[in-house]
DNA sequence: GACCAGGGTAACT
DNA sequence: AGTTACCATGGT
């Protein structure tokens, strides 16, 4: 078992930027964290430790890597302040949401490992989703080495997946779930799904190719969309947001499609930012019962 | 023990 | 086209 060293260190200046409110807003869920302010994160077949000190950052990793992997990967070069204040000016509601959620970003995820986590994400609580994850992992993704008594492993593309059944999946506690994994791993195996090629299409056309999918539907076809495509402009409409719409705006719970079109209309090429930041400021605070 | 969790499907009206 | 039971598992 090899320790991770974790020796070179790159430290930066970043604005509205706030490591425990990016890992814990729901959006991911391979992160550890070590104490207050600071956090392992698996992504990309590497372990990243991060720490934060008000607006200084420390990336234990190259100044290189940095910049060629993790400052895309945290969408920090996006004009976030930008983004909060359009939001800000739209209702009382955003505006606090913003800014008690001040230091989200959209991460951008890898395809495979979002769709994955969202199909397993349906009908858990999230420390569940993490726990699933974690285990699909530990079987079949690479060993990464060891921090602090904690192994870390890859998250398994689809090629490890191939020889996987059913059986080995429900053994993992993953339950009615195990169909959905086993197809979607079937499809990328046999081609008839590409992801990297469904990278630079349309997103209606990559939400059809996805829900094609057994167990995807809208709303994970939209996470994977937003957190791992970067479409900014959809909203995924799960059971937090159809609550959190029924308390902010007075729209009924139970219309998921009158809800999407208001999202549409009202939030606009800003979709996603809304629900994130709506999510988490209602998800944290109870709102909405 | 009932009820719910970052849903989706199939079988009903 | 719009409801509803059910899916497997873990936590309150």
């Amino acid at each position: 078992m090899s320790e991770i060293e974790f020796h070179k260190k790159y430290k930066i200046e970043i604005n509205d930027f706030d490591l425990k409110q990016t890992l814990e807003c729901g959006q991911c869920f391979r992160y550890q964290k070590l104490d207050e302010n600071s956090y392992i994160i698996v992504a990309r077949e590497r372990v990243l430790k991060i720490e934060q000190d008000n607006n200084f950052f420390t990336f234990y990793t190259s100044e290189e890597e940095f910049h060629s992997i993790w400052e895309d990967y945290f969408d920090l070069k996006n004009d976030y302040k930008a983004i909060k204040n359009l939001l800000a000016e739209k209702d009382e509601y955003l505006k606090k949401a913003v800014e008690e959620k001040h230091g989200v970003r959209i991460i951008k995820q890898e395809p495979w490992e979002t769709l994955i986590s969202f199909i397993l994400s349906q009908t858990k609580q999230i420390p569940h989703i993490m726990a699933l994850v974690e285990a699909l992992s530990k079987a079949y993704g690479e060993y990464l080495g060891s921090y602090m008594g904690k192994e870390y492993y890859s998250f398994p593309g689809f090629e490890k997946l191939k020889r996987v059944s059913e059986e080995e999946y429900r053994a993992l506690k993953t339950g009615f779930r195990a169909v959905y994994l086993f197809d979607a791993v079937k499809r990328a195996n046999e081609n008839l799904l590409d992801l990297e090629e469904l990278r630079t299409k349309e997103t209606g056309y990559i939400r059809e190719e996805l829900k094609k999918i057994k167990g995807v539907g809208d709303k994970i076809a939209d996470c994977v969309l937003l957190f791992a495509y970067s479409r900014t402009e959809v909203f995924p409409t799960d059971v937090w947001i159809k609550r959190l719409m029924a308390h902010f705006y007075a729209i009924d719970e139970s219309n998921t499609s009158l809800i999407s079109k208001f999202a549409e209309e009202y939030f606009g090429e800003l979709g996603g930012y809304a629900q994130q930041y709506l999510f988490y400021y209602g998800r944290d605070n109870k709102l909405g019962k």
